[in-house]
RNA sequence: GCAGAAGUGGUGGAAUUGGUAGACACGUUGGACUUAAAAUCCAAUGACCAUUUGGUCGUGCGGGUUCAAGUCCCGCCUUCUGUACCA
């Protein structure tokens, strides 16, 4: 018998999925493991060998945890809605859930030849409508939900209502707008029911709010930050403006705190912890408002800034505004009426992007206004600058150039004045922004305190004079929820003269509408705009035919907007947690949410950090406090996988002719450097010549400059996209090594969070070692395996790699373990072991990472069930004791010659027996050690 | 600028608490088997010198602690990743 892998891996996976080896149970007495990976788009392009990188990681995770006795929940769906659909869409014509539909099917043909052990009796799809009525649902929820900040956590919007109608809304604290007016329970009870809804939609978690977003006039659509370069669209170089527009938003805010505060609660990488952190971005501080000097007829205005040092209040010799800021055209003097439109209109051009990346270029423009200062009364100059950002704090800042460099850039700039509010510390060159080592000076009553000191006395002081008070501010920003697009969630809304109503639970999933066309419409509405029947029908509870809206009909419009991307993926993994046939009832049963709580080990990339991985933590908190669920954090620990890089192939070709010369050789020419397809070159670098010639026209009729006979190409390690004809598919390498070669090979490559080079050169390491191991078992064509008494040597080879891997296994170090089973193998072959128990017990430790070739043999010795809940072995120490120690004997730290001598010998017996060496003789030549450490079973250093 | 991670042979990487640096592979070289190739097996393989036994240098750079440093401390350099006028 040879090893015929793919015969043996088609066998296994086939038994399998017939005998659902890996479904999860709902009920059982052994504890619970739930092992996630992040949710793939099924993209066109199929997998590529970095993908499946994390999936193999939480795979071998999930056997191992299966073989220690775990009912272990490790499903696998897709997030299915998303823009390259829509695109193709676009393009072609056809409907996005038909190309889902085929990208889906090659997803899983790719991923099935893998030999994973994924339950999918539990797929999910985010585009499917049993799955998307439940994330309309949770929408719900959330806009019937407000935040309340003295209970700290969300709660139903009947509850604020009922206190509002009892005693209004000055005795509320919850997370709400900005700009909420305080009414009595008497205003509430005479607000018209548009005002009070009005009203409510200030407080609720989901939301419709004006926001600023970047408009492409010519594209019809709002388009991502990172679709914008240089002002215009990346698609068609299309001027982009700012624009605010009607969105749906979520209250995210209103969790910030909590948001920071679990974060030391779950084990996370600490580099992901701190992204987040840094993107909730808390700063404690105050608020203080300034009042605007009137000037001639105008009314009374305030500004309000958010400062982290109101130590340094006296420092302020001017204040500047974001260029949106509201109060802008009402205090600019009619003298800078035109200067300042003109900034105003200048920076409206530029994206938010690129105002922030140009940090270099000064501007501003005096509104001619003056602000007092609280405690000086002295007037202070108020100016416009795109250096404040208007999406942060209140767009407005008091300027203090002595302790910030940014408005000490701007004064110098501008021949603003610069006060000293330090002692001794010299400012003529830059700002003083040292919190800790400052002691304030000329500042009235806060002069000689320390920052710390002054800034609570300023704060009392504001909050005497009802000026200010302490303020915590977070960077965090609610996040928009619309997108203009076709392929996403409905959302399960209509509206009553333009007043946003929910439809109600039972008539749930709205499903998206047929279109001809995938664009916007002509008036620039989004997709949904094109559909017929998009219309919502209160008597029949329906959706009818758009052209029946009509009032007193009870027909009313829906929405044109659907969810972004990340609607349904925060909350997906709540879904695996319930079994097909109860899908029904709820996004998951009580009793399934009781029994897989969370995810214990989610594995995937880092760039979700602050989005997906935030979003989900949102949503688990969200649906924690309204009683859905029972956990706060949605995953326990999580580990990010590194990416596997290409290695690029590069051809040089003679400048300006078609001739292309070997690497070896291009030194002697004036050369261009070209990229191929890396499939085409051997693991020698040598490239196929003839197989070039096909590959692309250019090459055809292209002269080869060989050395030696062979074409050498350049390599370069670069990220593995079909730009550079890099891409290494997963399918080629299970034809031609298999599956189980290409799990232990990208485990075998390094440590999974590492980013490395993918060299399909290297698989024959792993290729040979699971050769090796069939040998073991069979001497051509007979099995050797016998039930012959294992040896003390056998014993010792299998009980090191137990205790190894499962040390390996713990840590997700799992490159170490395949050289670990090398190590075993080889030691085996050279013990000649046929021990069947030896050799069982090895299939057992191997099984996780190459379970393939485990479940053959494993059936081979005559065991009737699958491999995969067999017992992990246990480790016996006894096994590894040794009598002896051949230790390394070392002069002045320089290691000599090894030195044979049994364990329980004493320290003194060892030097004795080191000193009297001829060996040490040789090395002292004569001088007599100073001293001699001994540190018995690990080294002896003589020095001396 | 800030934050995080990482720098070890020709290559991927080991060295879990300071204790034999380079495990395990790839590649390369030589050999066995073969008409030949593939496959398989054996040997060598950090650099330099001596080539017999050995010696010197070596974990990004410069210092330090220690009997002993890839590992700990101080100061730099480089690369990657994230983030950026956050008041």
């Amino acid at each position: 018998m040879t090893y015929h892998f793919n015969d043996i891996e088609a066998k296994w996976q086939e038994y399998w999925a017939k005998n659902q080896t890996f479904k999860a149970e709902n009920k059982s007495d052994k504890p619970k493991y739930y092992v996630l990976d992040m949710f793939p788009y099924p993209s066109g392009a199929g997998l590529h060998v970095g993908h499946p990188l994390g999936y193999i990681a939480s795979d071998i995770y999930a056997r191992y945890k299966r073989h220690k006795g775990f009912n272990v929940l490790h499903p696998q769906g897709y997030d299915s809605f998303g823009l390259p659909a829509e695109q193709y869409a676009i393009q072609t014509g056809q409907h996005p859930a038909v190309t889902t539909e085929t990208n889906i099917a090659t997803y899983r043909k790719q991923l099935d030849k893998i030999g994973f052990s994924f339950d999918w009796s539990r797929e999910v799809r985010t585009s499917s409508p049993e799955y998307y009525k439940w994330t309309q649902w949770i929408f719900i929820q959330l806009f019937e939900s407000y935040y309340c900040n003295d209970a700290n956590a969300a709660r139903p919007i009947s509850e604020l209502i009922e206190v509002f109608a009892a005693e209004g809304n000055a005795t509320i604290n919850a997370a709400c707008d900005d700009d909420v007016e305080i009414f009595s329970a008497e205003d509430w009870n005479n607000f018209s029911s548009e005002k009070q809804q009005d009203i409510l939609l200030q407080y609720r978690l989901t939301y419709l709010a004006e926001t600023e977003v970047n408009w492409c006039p010519a594209l019809g659509t709002v388009l991502a930050n990172d679709e914008i370069v240089n002002g215009v669209s990346e698609r068609g170089g299309h001027p982009v403006i700012r624009k605010k527009m009607t969105q749906w938003s979520m209250r995210i805010s209103a969790y910030a705190e909590r948001l920071l505060q679990g974060l030391d609660t779950i084990d996370w990488t600490d580099s992901l912890k701190e992204s987040q952190r840094n993107w909730i971005g808390k700063s404690v501080g105050a608020s203080v408002s300034f009042n605007v000097i009137a000037c001639e007829a105008k009314q009374s205005h305030q500004i309000e800034v958010f400062t982290t040092r109101p130590d340094t209040i006296f420092g302020v010799s001017f204040m500047t505004l974001a260029p949106e800021h509201d109060l802008v055209q009402k205090i600019t003097t009619p003298e800078q009426k035109a200067e300042v439109d003109a900034y105003i209109e200048a920076t409206a051009k530029r994206s938010e992007r690129d105002r922030m990346a140009d940090v270099k270029t000064i501007s501003g423009v005096f509104t001619g206004a003056y602000a007092e200062h609280p405690f000086t009364k002295e007037p202070v100059p108020i100016w416009i600058g795109d250096y404040v950002l208007a999406s942060y704090g209140t767009g407005a800042v008091m300027a203090v150039p002595c302790g910030d460099q940014r408005d000490y850039d701007f004064a110098k700039h501008f021949n603003i004045d610069i006060p000293n509010i330090f002692e001794g510390v010299d400012i003529s060159e830059e700002a003083f922004a040292d919190k800790n080592n400052t002691i304030i000076a000329n500042s009235d009553f806060l002069n000689g305190m320390n920052s710390k000191k002054a800034t609570k006395r300023a704060i009392y002081e504001l909050e005497q004079i009802g000026q200010g008070q302490g303020k915590t501010n977070y960077r965090l920003r609610d996040a928009v929820f619309s997108r203009q697009r076709y392929w996403g969630e409905p959302f399960p809304v209509y509206y009553v003269n333009g007043k946003p109503q929910m439809i109600a639970e039972e008539y749930l999933p709205i499903t998206l509408p047929e279109v001809e066309k995938y664009l916007p419409t002509e008036t620039g509405e989004p997709p949904l705009g094109r559909a017929d029947v998009w219309a919502w029908d209160t008597k029949t509870n329906t959706v009818c035919h758009s052209e029946l809206v009509s009032e007193s009909d009870g027909v009313y419009p829906l929405e044109l907007n659907t969810m972004p991307g990340w609607a349904g993926s925060s909350w997906y993994f709540f879904r695996y947690m319930e079994e097909q046939a109860k899908r029904g009832e709820a996004f998951a049963t009580e009793d399934a949410l009781k029994y897989w709580e969370n995810v214990d080990l989610y594995i995937g990339g880092s760039e979700h950090a602050t989005g997906h991985l935030l979003y989900a933590r949102f949503w688990t908190k969200f649906l924690k406090d309204r009683g859905f669920v029972g956990v706060d954090e949605p995953f326990k620990k999580l580990i990010n996988q590194g990416m596997i890089l290409g290695t690029s192939a590069i051809v040089y070709r003679v400048s300006g002719e078609n001739k292309y010369v070997s690497k070896g050789l291009k030194a002697d020419y004036d050369v261009d450097e070209l990229r191929i397809d890396v499939n085409l070159v051997n693991a020698s670098d040598e490239v196929d010549v003839e197989g070039l010639k096909v590959w692309q026209p250019q090459f055809e009729d292209a002269e080869f400059i060989l050395e030696e006979g062979k074409y050498i190409v350049g390599r370069e390690v670069e990220k593995m996209s079909k730009r550079w004809f890099n891409v290494v598919n997963p399918d080629s390498i299970c034809e031609q090594y298999g599956a189980d070669s290409l799990r232990l090979y990208e485990m075998f490559l390094g440590p999974l969070e590492q980013a490395k080079p993918w060299n399909t050169a290297g698989i024959t390491g792993v290729h040979g070692f699971l050769k090796k191991l069939w040998k073991l078992f069979y001497d051509n064509n007979t099995l050797k395996v016998t039930e012959t008494e294992p040896t003390k040597d056998n014993l010792k080879t299998l009980h090191k790699t137990i205790k190894k891997v499962e040390e390996d296994i713990e840590n997700f170090s799992f490159n170490t373990s395949v050289s670990t089973f090398m190590i075993a193998v080889n030691e085996l072959t050279a013990q000649k072991c046929t021990s069947k128990t030896i050799l069982e017990q090895l299939l057992v430790l191997i099984s996780p990472y190459a379970p393939h070739i485990a479940e053959e043999l494993w059936e081979t010795l005559g065991n009737n069930e699958s491999i995969a809940t067999a017992p992990f072995p246990e480790f016996n120490e006894k096994h590894l004791v040794e009598s002896s120690k051949e230790y390394p004997i070392s002069f002045n730290g320089k290691m000599r010659f090894k030195l044979e001598l049994p364990l329980d010998l004493s320290k003194e017996a060892i030097e004795k027996a080191v000193l009297e060496h001829e060996k040490t003789q040789e090395q002292l030549q004569g001088r007599t050690p100073k001293k001699v450490i001994v540190v018995p079973g690990k080294i002896v250093n003589v020095v001396g």
